[in-house]
DNA sequence: GTCTATAATTAGATAGAC
DNA sequence: GTCTATCTAATTATAGAC
């Protein structure tokens, strides 16, 4: 740090924090390309334009689009990761069907306030590519084995239905991100708005209900024998 | 039709039998690379490439980009809704509940078949867009407004789960198309792969299973009163 | 009905002034 | 750290020979 005190030193600082404001931008501006035109169909000069700055300096901070993308995509699968387990820390107390029903919801809510993570993840997934790779590897597959365990953990209980827990868990997901990265079709075709909240908290209770159909404590256990 | 009879004739034909094959080309090599890679993300030449024929056959034949993915759309989303009228159709006698069953289980099968038609939908769906607008006016709309009422039926029959029958429709769907459409991502993540036959019969089980826990007939009314 | 050649536009990336 | 200018390649689309 040898620009701590002294006069004329404060432009450099301004300029650094002027440097990570134009990162975050690009960044969001990047995230927002991407989930909607995919990585092919999406123009660094698009997302340049969107950010409000000039082109070459997508070059400058991020050395090109595909590192570009792997930012913006680290930036939102962190920050959904960090708060699922945030959701499931605070739950840890509950009887497992109410830890479970308050990850998916948690789940829901966000799918709902950032639908890009899901729509890029959609858009990814239609072939494979050095991205899905690293979206499995770095994302996707650590989330999966955590939430598969409590799973089969469920299942055993009688509170999550029988069968495939991998089938269980791609289908809560699917169930939970699918609807929210398609619901500008699903406005249209049926009128349903997912971007009200209300509906969002009815989505989130509908699958609960679905996926955890049985009883926590004595109550499923009493189901089960009588 | 100058050219019924006659020597010399046959050449023409040959002519037409080619020009038909071009455009069958044309519209699966469309329908693959547009279902990958996102309307803005694919291009004609590719396109071309893949059919194996030079790129300004598509002008020829289609005018231009976007009559060439409305023509592949509408090829494939016809064959899908008219596979599922006629398992309807099939399922006619059935009690309602296994109709319903029956349904999903040719949506599903033919989803596994035809990977491609959600993987489009779900690439289109991101971003609002003309070719939207059509899809959802010309197919999506329509099999939404037929199918939804026998969800609703099954509804106060008890059959399927109460709720906004529109939620209840497009979880179904999404269910289906969305966990065929991430296919790659899935086997990758979790080890499932929606490939092999049996997985995908598991898969539409497991669906019928959730969404329709309910009983038919007498059973279920039965059920309901005691 | 098919091809070559090409026009007009836009893409990702870089060089170098400031 | 930011900008203008520019290179190279790829894009959609068309014109016109065969």
């Amino acid at each position: 740090m040898q620009e701590a005190r002294g006069s004329g030193r404060k432009p450099a600082r301004k300029q650094q924090q002027r440097s990570i404001r134009t990162r975050q931008k690009l960044l969001d501006a990047a995230l927002q390309a991407f989930s909607e035109n995919g990585f092919k169909g999406t123009s660094t000069r698009d997302i340049a334009d969107r950010a409000g700055v000039h082109h070459p300096l997508i070059t400058y901070h991020f050395k090109n689009k595909e590192e570009l993308w792997r930012a913006a995509a680290d930036k939102v699968f962190s920050e959904f990761t960090a708060l699922l387990l945030q959701a499931r820390q605070q739950a840890a107390d509950f009887e497992p069907r109410e830890r479970m029903a308050e990850m998916i919801r948690a789940y829901v809510r966000y799918a709902s306030r950032k639908p890009a993570l899901h729509k890029l993840m959609l858009q990814e997934s239609s072939q494979s590519s050095p991205r899905l790779d690293w979206l499995v590897r770095m994302h996707l597959k650590p989330l999966y084995e955590v939430v598969v365990r409590e799973l089969e953990t469920l299942q055993t209980m009688g509170i999550a239905p029988p069968g495939d827990p991998a089938l269980l868990f791609n289908l809560i997901r699917v169930s939970s991100g699918g609807m929210i990265a398609l619901a500008l079709e699903i406005r249209d075709t049926s009128g349903l708005d997912l971007e009200e909240p209300d509906k969002v908290e009815s989505l989130a209770d509908m699958i609960v209900d679905l996926f955890l159909p049985g009883r926590d404590g004595a109550a499923a256990a009493a189901a089960r024998a009588g």
